[in-house]
DNA sequence: GGACAAGTGCTTGTATACAAGTGCTGCCCG
DNA sequence: CGGGCAGCACTTGTATACAAGCACTTGTCC
């Protein structure tokens, strides 16, 4: 899956546009469940169909759109199920890691985490720039244990997870309480209490979980009901 | 990642061409680091070059082909990187399940996981068909805890390490002894002894990792180096 | 003889035209 | 008035043509 060496590759349309495609769909700015006509972003983006097309069949493999031949193409609804999975396997990986500590942390790594829990104490945080510190905080995490790379798998998992979670907190932004978990987290990891830091992160990971069914009552429109379920297509009459 | 459901969808070339592909890379009959020309693919297969290139491109999704831009398409050589993380990524979501085990176990799938170990046992076993057991087996253990489709993302990620697994067998075919370490893992579980399935899966998983630095002695060339190298062009003379 | 440049043959990237399925609309006809 | 069916508007799937880059071959000119 999309591994970190894509974007360095020579640019293409397909691959520009499978980036800030990406982008759009995690941050909900493309939201689930809504269609997407390979026709008109093109006409859009003053590009044919092909490259359009292209990155659609790669946001597809990522699970994050759903095509159905001759009827349309949706980006996907948040799946609970997969939400359950990514949750699952991304508390399994986050806790073998620390289970995998090394004796000496890279000292690097730790200053950079240190710095890093700052800027997330910091008031009036913007909520895509705790997210962006959030994930910088897990995957320097893994670093330390040295799976990094390993992060770039779950990452490509954790899409439909993503998704929930910024659900969750766009409706009640509690950054400071995760930001107290990370530093709870990182105090563990750097006193070598494996334990302790594996039942703040179970706590903590749980915690950002937790919210779904909540925001799922809320906005069920957003979430897949009947995974087999396929659309059809409607006419509808808009104002030109 | 390629979800099971994208197999039962409307049926189409690109859809069928990635999954005969896929097999054929899973399987090494398409040797990692070979050519891929999207012109010869199309004409021997008698379709376009459109439905076999986006095929090409949801495997490049998925990490088994390489696609550089005017230059050629590969399939990847096996990342001794993407092992690793594989690996550790299968060993935590595996020990991860052990631990999530329920009290009562689902009748029908211990039938099935019996009745797998029986077939495993069985004399004069094709290579091809012990690895089907074995891919049943491990997610039928996933299925008890619950965490059926976590497999799915497991099994996407793993397309390296199952290559690397297949070339380690194919020297020393030793399916013996990976049986018996399945029944070990089987027995503990219904035991109710967690402790010991954990070390089990531990000792297997970590067996057939061990042997893939033997592999790579051996055959480099399907091994890669430098995963930002890239590949030039050569002109050869051939006889028509 | 040697250097340089055009040419060749391959590659993938993009644009475009057409094929084929779906669901609604509305006309036609009973 | 109502049923059926052709047509329409839209979708994605496939085929094809051309654009652009790379590496080698070959011809040409110095």
């Amino acid at each position: 899956m999309g591994r970190m060496a894509d974007s360095k590759r020579r640019p293409t349309s397909r691959r520009a546009l499978y980036h800030q495609l990406r982008r759009m769909v995690l941050t909900l700015e493309l939201a689930p469940g809504a269609a997407i006509s390979e026709n008109e972003l093109a006409a859009t983006l003053g590009v044919s169909r092909t490259p359009v097309r292209e990155s659609l069949i790669m946001l597809a493999q990522d699970g994050l759109v759903q095509i159905f031949p001759k009827i349309g193409s949706f980006v996907s609804r948040v799946d609970p199920a997969q939400v359950a999975d990514a949750q699952f396997l991304r508390e399994a990986v986050e806790l073998a890691a620390l289970d995998d500590l090394p004796d000496e942390l890279d000292a690097g790594v730790v200053t950079e985490l240190r710095e890093n829990l700052e800027h997330q104490r910091g008031p009036g945080l913007e909520l895509e720039e705790f997210f962006a510190l959030d994930e910088a905080f897990h995957q320097g995490l893994l670093r330390l244990s040295g799976h990094a790379n390993a992060w770039t798998t779950v990452a490509a998992a954790k899409g439909h997870l993503d998704r929930a979670r910024r659900l969750g907190l766009y409706e009640h932004a509690s950054s400071a309480e995760f930001a107290a978990q990370h530093a709870e987290i990182f105090e563990a990891v750097l006193s070598g209490d494996t334990e302790r830091a594996r039942g703040a992160m179970r706590t903590h990971l749980r915690a950002v979980f937790s919210d779904i069914e909540r925001i799922r009552a809320h906005s069920p429109q957003l979430f897949a009901t009947d995974s087999t379920a396929v659309p059809v297509r409607r006419s509808v009459a808009v104002w030109e």
